[in-house]
RNA sequence: GCGGCGGUCGUCUAGCCUGGACUAGGACGCCGGCCUGCCAAGCCGGAGGUCCCGGGUUCAAAUCCCGGCCGCCGCACCA
């Protein structure tokens, strides 16, 4: 059982992944860098499995509305400008020069002086800390200039120049920046979810926790655009709703975090929606299928929940943010994926500074005709009486609205624009009839984001178990790395040409497995249990007698025999259909 | 970054306090052979160690001292 402070099962965890090569630490013949990880021969199968079970969940299943891409890694400073993230993903530290403790300048400043500091640049900051003479907090020493900390990596792109490119922190920024073309090649459609699979960094003051928390990761993220003022988008969400049925969350609301409570409560995730304690209705709607996903590495219900972030804990760019927790030995509750509403603030930002329009237009059912009154004046009357300022007058008459212009005309007979008096002879209120064919408007967007790396640990975690004093590493069968094991019960030549042979059938038919005639029987299946082959095939006499094969269960231990001829069919069912090993026999 | 603790074959570990006889011992694992009729059986043989790295003290350092790296815990930090 899985419980937080299982310290023991966590070492054991980590000593199993280091020695049967799922992952270790990077650089190890150097002394190792910490916050770096390398993923073994099982730990990328393992991976490659769960990013699969992952597109399954949130690409394949919703296909008419999901499509992938690849952006690359390194970015130019002005997309991290626009994100945000030079901004935000900067702190102002300062350094007790006496005992070393670090603290954020604004906050120090804030809390100690009562001023305003969020905003100022370090210089402003270090004046103020030595005009207050501010001193360290905690041991009373004296403090350091503000310097600056960027969590992101930073490089230069091509050689010999200023031209300034970041590693991305998340992979998102390349959905939205790419989001226009995109949009286009969907044939300009919402919803549009555009998700990735990739690799960030993030330059981490002082990592740990081994495979937890590292510099640099992979994420799976699906960033998804809808229309904020039709957020159900005609019957779309209605319809992907009714496809989950009566789908519980476990949430825990910042609303009952600030009065006090600690524990989660259940939701349906209709409910959810239509209580507004998820504000957006997509949110919901993907937090319910990474629960379905987490489920499905093997986590059970009860060992997962939504934790709302408080105001303050949430990203710059979130309006609403759910962490996804799911509990592991040693450290309780991990964040496994977060859940932000992430409005237009990124689109808006990347419209701003890249000067280019990324609204998207939306029809009306009908053309609207409306009915508009605007200010006309003689134009030849005008430019003769006030020449050069003529122009700028036009342009502040346009600027006003005409039912005030007609009115001020009926009270006074005449209206003054910029010092300029013009009589109502001169001026001409008409209506005129427009056609509205639709407008534009910045999509918004939900964020389900995965940190795949966790999801390995979570999910060893999650398969460990011991039984007789052996590691069974109780992997769900569709991700298991390896998915058979065929053996001959002893190494007689008869025995492994057979089994050799039905090793060969399996590979061929695009399995991974493994044949093994080292050592006694019960070894090899030992051997295999431990990285969680789900099923183990054996050789022995009775198969040259009448041609049949036994199937072992890795978490039953149970056997059945069933006939060579079908042994790939069995496989596949067993392992991709979930059917149980009774079903198999004939 | 700070403080505490730690780092020895692939893995887990003995040895460190009290320096020498340590050619660094064991278990598991691994490789070869034998054996083996179903759950880590047995026998024979074998490979495998920069004792984290660098420096110092000493006739002599895995062992003592200093610095660094890495790990764990606490603090701080953490979209």
């Amino acid at each position: 059982m899985s419980v937080a402070g299982d310290v023991d099962k966590y070492e054991k965890v980590m000593e199993l992944a280091k020695r049967r090569g799922f992952f270790w630490p990077s650089y190890e013949i150097y002394g190792g860098v910490a916050g770096f990880y390398d993923l073994g021969p099982l730990g990328v199968r393992l991976k490659e499995n769960i990013v699969s079970l992952w597109r399954e969940h949130f690409i394949k299943r919703q296909q008419h509305v999901v499509v992938e891409i690849e952006t690359p890694i390194i970015g130019p400073s002005r997309v991290y400008e626009a994100s945000g993230h030079i901004e935000h993903f900067t702190d102002p530290i300062v350094e007790c020069l006496k005992c070393g403790r670090k603290f954020r300048a604004d906050h120090l400043i804030e809390e100690k002086l009562g001023i305003k500091a969020e905003g100022l640049t370090p210089e402003e900051m270090t004046k103020i800390i030595r005009e207050h003479d501010l001193r360290c907090p905690v041991c009373g020493g004296p403090l350091s200039e503000v310097r600056r900390f960027n969590l992101l990596f930073k490089t230069t792109i091509g050689p010999y120049t200023q031209n300034v490119g970041y590693l991305r922190p998340e992979t998102a920024q390349g959905m939205f920046v790419a989001f226009k073309r995109v949009y286009e090649v969907s044939r300009q459609r919402l919803p549009l979810g555009i998700a990735q699979v990739g690799r960030v960094a993030r330059n981490e003051i002082s990592p740990r926790q081994g495979i937890m928390r590292l510099r640099e990761f992979t994420i799976a993220e699906l960033e998804f655009f809808f229309d904020p003022e039709d957020p159900w988008q005609g019957g779309v969400l209605d319809e992907l709703l009714g496809r989950l049925g009566d789908t519980k969350l476990r949430i825990l609301t910042a609303d009952a975090k600030m009065r006090g409570k600690d524990k989660p409560e259940e939701y349906g995730v209709r409910e959810a929606i239509e209580e507004g304690v998820i504000t957006t209705p997509w949110l919901g709607y993907w937090m319910a299928i990474a629960r379905d996903f987490v489920l499905d590495l093997g986590v059970s219900y009860s060992d997962m929940y939504f934790d709302e972030k408080l105001p303050e804990e949430r990203a710059h760019y979130a309006a609403q943010t759910f962490d996804q927790l799911v509990r592991v030995s040693r450290l309780g509750w991990l964040e496994v994926s977060g859940h932000a509403y992430r409005t237009d603030y990124d689109l808006s930002r990347h419209m701003k500074y890249s000067g280019q329009d990324l609204r998207v237009f939306k029809p009306l059912k009908e053309p609207k005709i409306v009915e508009k009154k605007i200010v006309l004046v003689d134009p030849r009357w005008l430019g003769q009486t006030f020449r050069k300022k003529a122009k700028d007058i036009m342009n502040a008459l346009r600027e006003l609205d005409a039912e005030s212009v007609e009115k001020r005309l009926a009270e006074k007979g005449y209206i003054e624009v910029l010092g300029a008096r013009i009589p109502a002879d001169k001026v001409k209120i008409v209506t005129k009839k427009e056609k509205i064919t639709g407008k534009k408007f910045i999509p918004h967007v939900a964020e389900p984001s995965f940190g795949v790396e966790r999801l390995l640990f979570v999910t060893l975690d999650h398969a460990y178990t011991e039984r007789d004093g052996r590691v069974v590493l109780k992997l769900p069968r569709r991700i298991a790395p390896v998915k058979a094991a065929v053996f001959p019960l002893v190494r007689d030549e008869r025995l492994v040409k057979i089994a050799r042979e039905a090793w060969w059938r399996l590979l061929d038919a695009g399995f991974y497995a493994v044949y093994d005639d080292d050592g006694s029987i019960g070894r090899r299946y030992a051997r295999v249990d431990e990285i969680g082959v789900p099923v183990a095939i054996t050789v022995d006499y009775q198969t040259l007698e009448d041609g049949t094969v036994t199937l072992r269960d890795r978490d039953t231990w149970k056997q059945v025999r069933i006939n060579l001829s079908d042994l790939v069919d069995a496989v596949r069912r067993f392992i991709y259909e979930n059917t149980s090993l009774e079903k198999l026999a004939p």
